[in-house]
DNA sequence: ATGGTGGCCCGGCCA
């Protein structure tokens, strides 16, 4: 199973392109993040030309989370599950191939006295207790997105850039620690140590072309999928060129279960 | 250099 994750920064305006790069890399299951899409925008047509069932979880302007898959689409869930829908149209979930694959925007903070980054921090709690009340740490669990958060100082361009930061601190880190301790694994680490490999460049100042990013963008998954994980591969060629996202996809390549 | 760019959709917010 191939799995890629993208956020995608409007998928309206990034149409053309997402349907070239699924195009060209065909993956099985495809996370979207930042859609910006109400539900009636959401290209299902499209995409299930391609073969691809979809889910899609979005109202409108800011936002917005989906899924695609190849290989199945069962058991969709929107949200948290709450009767209001206080939380953001930030995850969408779906049972695919037999994994339950988890598509998450989580909030970005903007800095750390904001109300935002509180409201990341319980966000991230929220999430913590969905898997624990959906899922079990044995089966095969991916939670795929956009997190920003930065899991350590090789994932940040200059650490020193990033002191008292939002996306560095140590409650947000605790926070996605939570989430391994729960049974989730960064599968980009099981096959890369080393640090400068980027999922996101700010637009401004040049900062993609000088190198100035951070890996917010992660796949986590279980053991026994990570177990079966072969590759892990951030498409820094998707940032290129006209009109690209902000963010680079990640893509996992699993081998079947036995 | 507290700038810069790009998305929403047209004045200001969000990243």
């Amino acid at each position: 199973m191939k799995l890629a994750t993208w956020n995608v920064n409007s998928l309206t305006a990034r149409m053309p392109r997402v349907l070239g790069w699924i195009d060209e890399h065909q993956p099985d299951v495809m996370c979207l993040q930042e859609t910006k899409q109400a539900e009636a925008a959401f290209p299902t047509a499209e995409f299930a030309d391609l073969g691809y069932e979809s889910a899609h979880h979005g109202d409108g302007r800011w936002n917005g989370v989906a899924l695609l898959s190849r290989v199945g689409l069962e058991d969709p869930a929107r949200g948290f599950a709450t009767a209001e829908e206080e939380y953001g149209c930030r995850i969408v979930a779906g049972t695919c191939g037999g994994v339950r694959v988890h598509s998450v925007y989580v909030p970005n903070g903007r800095t750390i006295d904001h109300e935002q980054y509180g409201f990341k921090l319980v966000w991230l709690a929220k999430l913590a207790s969905l898997l624990g009340d959906t899922c079990d740490p044995g089966a095969d669990v991916a939670v795929c997105g956009d997190f920003n958060i930065a899991p350590d100082d090789r994932d940040v361009w200059d650490p020193a850039a990033f002191v008292d930061a939002t996306h560095v601190s140590g409650p947000e880190r605790q926070a996605l620690q939570v989430l391994l301790d729960w049974g989730l694994e960064d599968v980009y680490r099981r096959h890369h140590a080393d640090g400068g490999v980027f999922s996101w460049w700010d637009y401004r100042a040049g900062d993609f072309h000088q190198g100035r990013g951070m890996r917010i963008d992660l796949v986590l998954v279980t053991r026994s999928l990570a177990e079966r994980s072969t590759s892990v591969v951030i498409d820094r060629n998707a940032r290129k060129g006209q009109k690209p996202s902000d963010h680079a996809p990640v893509v996992v390549e699993f081998s079947a279960s036995t």
